[in-house]
DNA sequence: CTATCCCATGCAATCGTTTGCTTCTGTCGT
DNA sequence: ACGACAGAAGCAAACGATTGCATGGGATAG
């Protein structure tokens, strides 16, 4: 098919290894045998094969990433962020779609062993055993994202700091004069955290904790809208004198709206809703949304660049990290 | 390192090709040699190195697949209508984030012939000179989603029929009373054909063209809200008494309804907006638009059945392929 | 003038599979 | 009893690079 390195020897008569010296830029060629060999090169149209290089070589400069949900912007601007440091160190990417299956990522472990990644980034929804076993099993530098991983495992991660970006999002609301906050909960481990920081806040300042789960399994988070109407519903008739609500996600904080102006409730006059993401729509007119904004882009180049750090052997043990966030005050929110 | 298949032929004292023969499941082995080397596959915790096979077998079974914006959830759409019909037939996919860089194109499909993929799929934003040549060159089997490459390229390529559904929209409109419709145009080859269609309708019905083009580079296509805004306003200037708008995606279409609404005029009582794409939030109450909607998984599966097609050799040169439409009506359009 | 060293290049093993051919053994038909 | 045949397994040559080591010749030093 394809002109080989040995095209290129044979056709400007010198040997393969020089051929191959030239093309990774080795110095002791003279000069004219490595304009013969790019002539060559030129002329037969030769492009190296990364599959033989790898193979030689025993590494593969390639990267697997997971994407939990490839319709969610939030992961997708994750892998961008790590994309690009990785590839400003010869790195490739090669992404894993997993639909929220945990069987998926397990067959794309798989995968990543048999083509011998560098390394992995991953989001698992979940951290079961069976994953941990596999993760033990492929030899492959890991590091996790959004999703602690058990202490024991040694996986490090990266993350935002839910538990102080959420006792941020309290003192501002609180500040603001609101003492009945009611706070939607998102039934991950994420979720677990703000709650626990949630209740930590109420618990310190003496208000009471009015905190509602929402029932939606893991995989089916694109039905977020619907369950904060769900569940704004139930604060409503459980605590009619709620006066805000912080939301785990800025959709669930849309479906809250939506119930408040069906049942004639304003926000923010009657009501505030402050939700978490900074979702492109979140700055829309209509919502306007104060939301507690994640650094999405700078996670996964964290994430990126840890990984980088244990596969070139400069830290065998990395600090996990997290992440400041920072809350953008829009007009959903208003002083009591 | 990691076991190979010449460690788990010594352990059973077997040879190297019988191992291989096993792996491929080959049936000219007894069962008992099998065994045995399951057994052994397992106890040194053997993974066959794909780098390897690919090298031997000199295909890789890889498909690339360029994202123009991985932040638009549209596009990954496309992708993982086609990753499911690709991993049914045994190919992984390879994803290129473009970020809407002609440069990161190129060297997308320098990187795809390093790697051997053995087709591909792409959405370039512009068809140059230099990319049609690169993919001659490249010698990839080819199919492009989205953007309609020239004719004489040869590059087959899937889209939505934006001609037929332009015109069903316009019908839609017309229907409803209206005869003072106005359209905002996407400075895009799709855009052009969406107008391309308007103006036939508005000449066929008798009406008056108003169709005004937003100028924004195709790499900003982020801001798309603030130029409908900006669309909207002057449409509003030129031609006060627009009854209706059909805006070229829904953001620009949400982008119009804000700066409506600024305005004092309601939607739908005093104007209709119509948009396209049905993205996630069209459907929220406050937007509740009406949109024509795409096939955004059928067409990466249509693409991925079209390239699988050409790779196996079931044909050479497909018909290009055209998705119909749908038109999804909802609050934001009236009877005149 | 020769021993030494360096510069530029070539040789050949290696990376881990696949696969066309050969070889061996035992069975069957005649 | 013997050749043909088939089933099961092995040999060794690919696949297309990389790289440690060997080698040749010219310049330099003593």
């Amino acid at each position: 098919m394809s002109a080989t390195i040995r095209d290129v020897a044979k056709f400007c008569g010198v040997s393969v290894s020089t051929v191959s010296r030239v093309l990774n830029g080795y110095t002791d060629i003279s000069e004219e045998t490595a304009n013969k060999v790019f002539a060559a090169i030129e002329k037969l149209d030769f492009v190296p094969s990364n599959t033989a290089r790898m193979l030689s070589k025993n590494d593969t400069k390639l990267i697997g990433l997971t994407i939990p949900d490839i319709k969610d912007p939030f992961f997708s601007e994750n892998a961008a962020g790590a994309e690009k440091l990785l590839q400003e160190n010869g790195y490739q990417i090669f992404y894993g779609n997993m639909e929220r299956s945990a069987e998926k990522l397990m067959s794309f472990l798989q995968q990543a062993r048999q083509m011998r990644f560098d390394g992995l980034i991953i989001t698992p929804d979940e951290w079961t055993e069976e994953l941990l076993n596999m993760l033990q099993r492929i030899h492959i530098p890991v590091v996790a994202l959004r999703r602690r991983p058990p202490q024991s495992s040694g996986v490090p991660y990266v993350d935002n700091d839910h538990y102080k970006g959420t006792m941020e999002m309290m003192t501002y609301l609180s500040d603001l004069g609101h003492t009945k906050i009611a706070h939607i909960v998102l039934p991950t481990g994420i979720g677990e955290i703000r709650r626990e920081a949630y209740r930590d806040f109420c618990r310190i300042r003496g208000i009471e904790a009015r905190d509602v789960e929402i029932d939606l399994p893991a995989n089916k988070l694109d039905q977020a809208k619907e369950n904060g109407y769900r569940a704004m519903q139930q604060i409503h008739t459980a605590y009619p004198d709620t006066t805000a609500v912080f939301a785990a996600t800025d959709q669930l904080a849309i479906g809250a709206m939506v119930y408040l102006r069906e049942k004639g409730l304003a926000v923010p006059q009657d009501i505030s809703v402050a939700g978490v993401n900074d979702m492109d729509y979140a700055s829309l007119p209509w919502f306007d949304l104060t939301t507690m904004s994640l650094n999405r882009m700078e996670m996964g180049r964290a994430a990126a660049q840890m990984l980088l750090d244990i596969i070139e052997n400069r830290q065998v043990h990395p600090e996990n990290l997290l992440l400041g966030t920072s809350i953008i005050v829009r007009g959903s929110t208003i002083k009591m």
